[in-house]
DNA sequence: CCTTTGGATTGGAGCGCTTCAACACTTTAT
DNA sequence: ATAAAGTGTTGAAGCGCTCCAATCCAAAGG
């Protein structure tokens, strides 16, 4: 009465729409589902027969397996989100190339989510990122706090790259990556001091995240070289467009400052654009100092003295962290902070006597 | 039959690891899974009051669905993949940009996966987004062709941006968004040639997507002018570093050229970078357009005449034409080719008497 | 009073895969 | 010969969710 392969009349074949399954392979192949699952997953207990045959099978149906119902079933996804600050910054845009080149190594994939320098938008990228699954998060840049995070943090594993939530008291949950801004902005001020400049202005990154260390630093900066009164600061952003303002006001000053850290080199780039409006000569007339080394910095025209951030290395120090949580189990935090170094190209020099 | 080690059996429900799910919320709201699901997907038939108990008893536990799950029950993922060739190319960031903004408002969401210029690399991200399940493809700037594409085309919807297969004879799967690349190349040369040049040379994108069409346009352009047989292409590539051979080659040469179009902006700005080094100033010395108009071009201190290409746009495009197969069933294959458009800078002059 | 109606709720059958205990068969040890 | 110890292979129980048919219950209609 039992007739395994019993098909009658009242079924048919049944193609209807969708693809091949696992399913589908096991029977073109004569073999049961979890013997196809073992091959797909080339498993060494599967005899050579079998093993070519469904191999066969799959390949004639275009048999592809779906990754959902894997990661469902095997209740892990291998996936690493990563959530960057803004993707036309080429600094994020490298450092995420790290952290895929680390995460492919570590038999890892990512998934890229853009916060388009938009907190709320980094909110809900994390949230879709954590109902992803995703077995590790990476925070490029964000701009979210601790308490954005508090929730997230004891549900997976996180580690924030080239930002910083600040006091990492209770976040035991989360590993940090930084170049020390801190530093980096006082390596810059010791360089133009050093130069002769007084009047150091520094147009920062409004709310970006990495905006108060360096400002912190800068502040620093300055009153080591004794010119801690001069200090000044001007709100900026993080894009050339928000240069434009804070030059036009400074050039309208009766005593102008004969140097300008930016926030960073795009920052910068937009700061030298609007000084060659203005006519003023570069370093002449004004030095000029960014943050990141980005290939931008790097070109003969721009020539940007800057501070470098080793974007490569920190995007696989970020997955190296999670993996760490993951793989072997840690579960203190760790801090890395990498030192920062001064790029001295042509955009600073001494002041106009 | 002994049982060695094992749970006993008045073992309680226990809270393993793992995190909560929809039984759970139901549990605690005192209600059914099929209640819970209606909730979380704002059905209109579920009385206030359950609502909110229900809502209540999600967030105490810090319930958060699994997309996976949903996913796979629902036969749908509203994911449309992206492939990128390099997402370091400021270029192509933001035709991805274009592409998240589109799809964000079209309920869509995406996932990015960056070829890092590697063909192999994209065959392998396009099967990885496959078995993701995406709804549609996006591939901008693939290296891929036809005959990569023949079999994934029929399982999803495909749309090629700012690169080509070439003839779409048999992929009536696969829409296409281009900037007239033969066209823009025209448009470069043209303006070359009525400035004087003679002796044009074109550093190609080498295998890059869109090499071949602008190759095309020079040839064509140069034809048109009457330089037919001045025209001379070198193999570039497309970063900076790929012009530096170039350069070095033909500055070395008996008759030099008075203009060079470089394949896109950043090789145009290695070649910047070479000449600068050679001491050949631009555009008294050498005449330099490149391609794409990203914002590299437009910073003054580079002020490089290119062609520009819609990126925003064209990411839109693209998520459009995606919508129009999943949304309305169209199923004929559309093209869109957008006007490219010169963009004067500074690089570009008569040449030399 | 019973039936009808319709909104609110639920049981249960999947979605495509993994996994594990159990089962056929060898092969080897006793 | 039988028991023990492998090899391959498979049935079936999930993974967390959706969705349809069935059920329940009150209010309305006859």
């Amino acid at each position: 009465m039992s007739r395994p392969t019993g098909r009658s009349a009242d079924e048919p074949p049944a193609r209807p729409p969708g693809r091949p399954t696992m399913e589908d392979v096991a029977e073109r192949a004569g073999v049961s589902r979890a013997l196809v699952s073992l091959v797909i997953n080339s498993s060494p207990k599967v005899s050579e027969q079998k093993r070519r045959r469904v191999r066969e099978a799959a390949r004639a149906l275009g048999y592809r397996p779906n990754l959902m119902a894997r990661s469902l079933a095997q209740q892990r996804t291998r996936i690493i989100g990563v959530l960057v600050n803004d993707l036309r910054n080429p600094f994020f845009a490298e450092v995420v190339e790290g952290i895929e080149m680390a995460a492919e190594s570590g038999e890892f994939g990512i998934v890229v989510l853009n916060g388009r320098r938009d907190r709320g938008r980094e909110l809900t990228a994390v949230e879709t990122l954590v109902q992803l699954q995703v077995e590790g998060l990476a925070l490029v840049g964000a701009q979210l706090d601790g308490d954005d995070l508090d929730e997230i943090t004891d549900i997976v594993p996180t580690v924030v790259v080239a930002s910083d939530l600040g006091r990492p008291v209770d976040h035991s949950g989360v590993d940090t990556i930084v170049t020390d801004g801190r530093r980096g902005a006082e390596l810059v001020v010791e360089h133009l001091a050093s130069l002769g400049h007084e009047r150091i202005l520094h147009i920062d990154g409004a709310g970006n995240a990495s905006a108060a260390e360096r400002r912190q630093g800068y502040r620093r900066g300055m009153e080591a070289a004794g010119l801690g009164e001069l200090a000044d600061v001007r709100t900026g952003g993080d894009d050339e467009a928000a240069a434009f303002a804070a030059i036009d006001e400074i050039l309208a000053e009766p005593a102008p400052p004969t140097a300008v850290f930016a926030f960073n080199d795009l920052l910068a780039a937009g700061v030298l654009d609007r000084l060659d409006d203005a006519g003023v000569p570069v370093p002449d007339g004004m030095s000029l100092v960014g943050f990141d080394n980005t290939f931008i910095a790097a070109l003969h025209h721009l020539a940007l003295t800057t501070v470098n951030q080793p974007r490569l290395t920190m995007g696989r120090m970020a997955v190296d962290a999670l993996l760490e949580r993951l793989n072997d189990g840690r579960d203190e935090p760790v801090r890395h902070i990498l030192e920062p170094e001064l790029v001295v190209r042509g955009t600073t020099g001494p002041p106009r006597p």
